[in-house]
Order: structure tokens, then sequence, then C-alpha cells
DNA sequence: ATTTTCATTATACATACGGCTAATGAAATT
DNA sequence: AATTTCATTAGCCGTATGTATAATGAAAAT
């Protein structure tokens, strides 16, 4: 483990890259990002990108990982903190990950961005995000659900219709915050604001 | 009222350049869309779009005219179509709108695409759609809402969460189309797809 | 039949893009 | 002190972009 003056440097350079981005990404899409928009943000020579990522594909790539990296440090609920035998423990449990999967939507707007825009069309890019990332944490979502379904927490509908419904509830108004802005004159980056969308999220969803 | 065959082929040629910009807008984002590629999409010269529209922008302007100039004759729910008297004739209002919001959805994906690749962040592109065509219809919306909540249809909470809830619930099923075939193995375009959808967006949002 | 109109095409231009090679220079090593 | 390493920068290449202007030619008007 290597820490010269040099090394670190190198480190914090790479990080800032991979920072700029995921901001720009997920605001502008992979076709409307430009690498140089990206190192220009980073306050790198453009060059860098190719040397640190090797090209632009490689660097979203890296950028997808750490987002899915870091959702799964954040949101470690494979095991349920504690038993779930009643009814109402069941309950409690689904409005705790709920919660806690609105605070990251909040907290990390960009992931959302950035992958919605790729989900838009066929590619690629998104063939190797599903294969690597999302088709593992859709068949969680799927357990999740059909879990509170047998404990009549959610209706006994469409599982897949299900977790795009409960995902979409929870995303859009963190990753579509510009709009929020405008149209309705309040901050979803607001604590009060989160609060509130959660209050409205668990009345609508947990039963 | 001109109908000579050269006006014709005009007007086909102009309609052509717009559906073809609807697609491609809806799928790249508009930093990520190239008139180039719309023109070649649409089967024309790219010299066509200064011609017809005046330049990228003014078509962008033209293409969210059409979405919502259509979404506003296909889904004309001003005025309820019988009296709204009983909490069940106002459930059973609600299940409508909502299923033809849901259908809408599902007819035209490329809508809400569009539009939210301009809502991810901040621009005068945002800005004017907000003010032209959002904002009247988030205050019908928000009537909407209201409405139910007056009659315990949904619950009492944040209006504005609850909007983007409910929206969030129908849209991205059709929207992340590409990404729901590839992780479910389902086609969000088919009609029992739709049909199941549409259960269970009523069977979670209305009470 | 001749002229005019105008939808369409050809072409040009300055800029921006992703990717690449060579040069640089300070830190690390000898 | 001399040499090597390597993170960073400078600059080039072919291509693509948005926009502008001139040329074309068939339909419309005279």
């Amino acid at each position: 483990m290597k820490s010269s003056s040099r090394t670190v440097q190198k480190e914090a350079t790479r990080a800032a890259i991979l920072q700029s981005a995921l901001l720009v990404f997920s605001e502008r899409g992979f076709d409307g990002s430009s690498t140089r928009d990206i190192a220009a943000h980073a306050g790198v020579h453009h060059a860098l990108i190719k040397y640190h990522f090797g090209s632009k594909d490689t660097l979203w790539r890296a950028a997808v990982t750490f987002l899915f990296e870091r959702q799964a440090a954040e949101m470690s609920f494979d095991m349920p903190p504690g038993k779930l035998d009643t009814r109402q423990q069941r309950r409690d449990y689904a409005r705790l990950v709920l919660r806690h999967y609105v605070l990251y939507c909040a907290r990390h707007p960009e992931h959302a961005r950035l992958m919605m825009q790729e989900s838009l069309r066929d590619s690629e890019r998104l063939q190797w995000a599903t294969d690597t990332f999302i088709a593992g944490i859709a068949r969680g979502s799927e357990r999740f659900v059909r879990m509170l379904q047998r404990e009549g927490v959610l209706p006994d509908v469409s599982v897949p219709a299900l977790v795009y419904i409960i995902v979409g509830a929870a995303q859009p108004f963190y990753t579509l915050a510009p709009e929020v802005r405008r149209v309705w004159g309040i901050d979803p980056a607001a604590d009060s604001v989160i609060a509130a969308h959660i209050d409205a999220l668990l009345a609508v969803l947990v039963r």
C-alpha cells in the first residue's frame, strides 16, 4: 500500500474525475456528456481520462460501479435487524426499508438520474448494467415484495408492476428536483420536505 | 387553405421531422441528439430542419408543444362525465382518470421520456416547459388530489409528494421499458402487462 | 411558353468531440 | 548528485456537430 505524495495525488485526481463524471453523466446522459466537460469540471486536463480510465465508456462503467457499490454499502437490508414473526413486525420492517431507500434517493439523486437515462433505450451499456447489478437487485426486490404480499402488507398483484410502482414512487421526487422546485416552489433536498415525502409514501404503500 | 401537391409534401416532411425528433430527443436528450441524426431518421436532408423549424432549439420546443397538445386532446378530464356526489362515484372517477393516464403513458412513452430528460437539471428549456405547460397541469393535478383527499380516497399527506408518487407509479414502467424487458423478461407494451400494471396501481393508490 | 416561387439539396465553416502520441517536470529511486 | 519513473500536459488527427449560404429544379403563376 504505497502512500507517497504522488500516489495520493493520483488517487485524488482519479476520484475527482469520477465524481465529476457522476454529475455530468447523470445530468446529460452518455451521449450528451463530453469527456472534456467532465475533465474541466474536475479541474484536470482531458487526456487524464484516458490515462486513468481508458476511455469514455470505461469511465461510465466505473461511475456505475461506484454507484451500485455505494448503494450496497448504504442499503444493507438483506438480513432484517430482528425477528419477523408477527404482521406488525413485517410492517415495521417494510417501513424501515422504504424509509431508508427514500433517504438514499434523496441523498444521492445522481444514481437514479444516471441509470434512468440509460434505461430509456436498449444498449450494450444497459445490458451490462442489468446483468452486473440490476438483475440481482431486482431479485432481492421481488423477494421483499412477495414477503409483504404474503403478509397482506402489499396487494396481491403483478410483482414487476409493484416493484416499479414502489421505485417510481420513491425516485422521481428527487431525480426531477429541478422541475419540483420550479413547479411547486419547494426543495426536495430539504429535510422537512423529505420527511413529508416519506410520510406520504408510507401512507400510500404500507397498509 | 392551400392543398397543392407541393404544400402537402411540405407538411409531410415537417411531420416526419417532428416525429423523428420526438423519438431521438426522448431517447438521447437534447445535448445527445444531433440534428443530422434526426433528419436521417426522417429520411430528409439535415438542412430542412433549419428551413422548417429554424433551429435545434425551436425544433425541440415544437416537439414538446406537440406532446402536450396531444396529451390535452387525449386526456380531457377537466369535467367529470357524470355527477360526483357519493364517495363511490369519486372513487370510480379516480380509477377512470388514473386508468386513462396509465394508458396514455403506455401509448406514448416518449412523452415522459423526453420531459424527464429535461427535468433532471435546470435550464432555459425546463423553465419554458414548466411555465408554458407543466405548471397548469400541476395545478389541475393538485385540484384532483385534494378532491380525492377530502373524500378519503387518498391519505391526507403532502400534495406535491402525492402527485409525484402517483405520476412516478404510472410512468417509469413504460419510460424504462427497455430495462423492464431485460430485467423481468416482460414487455410493458403488451396489453396484458398494461392491464396488470393498471390493476396494481389502482390497488395501491385508490382505497 | 415564360417567369416566378419555394421546398429541397449541396456545400462551407467554425467549433467540438473522442482518442492518441509526444513532451514535460517533479517526485522517487539509485 | 544522477537517473529513472510516471502523473500530467500540450497538441494533433479524423470526424461530427449546429448553422449558414448558395445552388437546384420542379411545381405554380403569369
